[in-house]
RNA sequence: GUGGGUAUAGCUCAACCGGCAGAGCAUUGGACUGUGGCUCCAAAUGUUGCGGGUUCAAGUCCCGUUACCCACCCCA
């Protein structure tokens, strides 16, 4: 028997319809906003994700998926933002520009709760824009997302990573303070201070939180321009009635970004809390070849998302079902022409053997869950009606044939 | 890549110290020949994930392997 790679999934059923309504909300919310739907191949040239994620990141080091044909060496996407920069400058467009998109992302990593190696994601990025205004507007924009699907209980946090050269003076200042604590420091975080020194804040161990808690903050080494972009940020969030806590601790697993970082988490969720995160990289196209250009993006988790909420969306409208039985063959031509008027009517329809027993094909209705059979028949024929059974209920009632397109409408 | 757990009928799960492979739900048929669900009666269902080993005897113990779950790492 052959079985699907590890963390990938069949999708179906309940299961695709949910991420279905995801996917359906986030094209008419962001298409009102001004994005713009793009596409880009799922494989790319291996070199375009090294540059923009990092070198030093573990996705770039073991998580990707690399394959070579013809001595030239692809990548499947492990995330969406270098594609989407790479189509921007190859395409030749104008700033500024909104992007969404809905992908299939791909990393090799060890599946666990929420966490695939085939994943969607949906994901914006704003293009040309530089100002606290448009930080604090996507922000919002994801916010109202999240709470026009149904989703409750997020809690929003907040942060600034500055430039580079924020970031520089910053690690000196860290490094003194850590110097002398070094022994108590875990491996991990030796090392990660060695590859990413941001990246120790992430770390589980409450011995290294501890010694965190009380280590000087990047927030407070800001350059003047950084600084005054994190205040006016927050200034914005404010008009734009957004709750969020500074989280003085955070930061990003991709190199590239820059100044504000943000992650909307929920606290139900086991280790994988995070259902959006992003910020913003002014300096990433520039890094992959185009013009210099800030810009700012976000990714959600669909499979996340999905997991803190009810397992009937509110959002997904169930449509009414009719099942059509027929009392001898003869009635075919009758059932035909009805599922079209039914059809025409925005309803779902399907239709019974009309060779087959009243009892089987009532069974059948119920299989499909049917709200509604239509029996034809020798008497219906008779009397010139449908006789329309309500199957929650069980109540029957004749219906004339003349009536039935309005009883339709209704339905 | 590291650690822990799990794998038995379509599904959820039992099976004591190693001793005939079980139940509920679902399925199929009947009670019910122009009416589904509800009720009652009956039937069918297995390479115990896979491969090896120990034993008179393995679902049970041992080794390996694959998948899934949870956590670490990392991240959406």
């Amino acid at each position: 028997m052959y079985q699907k790679p590890k963390g990938t999934r069949d999708l179906l059923g309940r299961e695709l319809q949910r991420l279905e309504a995801l996917n359906a909300a986030a094209r008419a919310f962001f298409g009102q906003n001004g994005y713009e739907e793009i596409r880009t191949p799922t494989f790319e040239f291996a070199a375009l994700f090294d540059r923009s994620i990092g070198e030093t990141t573990d996705i770039v080091e073991h998580e990707i998926y690399k394959f070579e044909v013809n001595k030239k060496l692809y990548a499947l996407r492990p995330e969406g933002t270098a594609s989407v920069l790479r189509a921007f400058i190859e395409n030749k467009l104008r700033l500024p520009v909104r992007f969404l998109y809905l992908w299939s992302m791909y990393r090799r990593e060890r599946p666990q709760k929420g966490r695939y190696r085939e994943f969607l994601q949906i994901g914006i990025e704003l293009l040309g824009e530089s100002k606290p205004f448009y930080d604090a507007d996507i922000i919002e924009r994801g916010k109202q997302y999240l709470q026009s699907v149904g989703a409750r209980d997020f809690t929003i946090e907040l942060n600034s990573i500055g430039c580079p050269e924020c970031r520089e003076a910053y690690r000196r200042t860290l490094e003194d303070y850590l110097q002398p604590n070094l022994s108590r420091l875990c491996d991990d975080c030796r090392r990660r201070f060695e590859r990413n020194f941001l990246r120790i804040f992430d770390c589980k161990k409450e011995s290294c939180q501890r010694l965190y808690d009380d280590a000087p903050k990047i927030t407070d080494k800001l350059c003047g321009e950084c600084a005054q972009h994190y205040v006016d940020v927050k200034k914005y969030l404010r008009y734009f009635g957004v709750d969020y806590v500074e989280n003085k601790k955070m930061v990003r697993g991709l190199d590239y970004y820059t100044r504000t970082v943000f992650e909307f988490k929920h606290g139900e969720l086991g280790a994988q809390d995070t259902i959006i995160a992003g910020g913003r990289y002014d300096l990433l196209m520039r890094e992959l070849g185009g013009p210099d250009t800030p810009c700012i993006g976000w990714a959600l988790g669909p499979e996340r998302l999905l997991l803190t909420m009810p397992e009937e969306l509110p959002s997904v409208k169930a449509r009414r079902a009719f099942f059509l039985i027929g009392v001898g063959e003869r009635y075919l031509p009758t059932m035909i022409s009805l599922r079209t008027q039914i059809h025409n009517n925005g309803h779902r329809c399907f239709l019974g053997d009309p060779g087959e027993p009243i009892k089987h094909q009532m069974k059948k209705a119920d299989r499909f869950k049917a709200d509604h059979v239509v029996i034809c028949g020798e008497d219906e024929e008779k009397e010139g009606i449908y006789t329309v059974k309500e199957m929650s209920t069980g109540r029957q009632s004749k219906i004339p044939v003349a009536e039935f397109e309005s009883f339709l409408i209704h339905a």
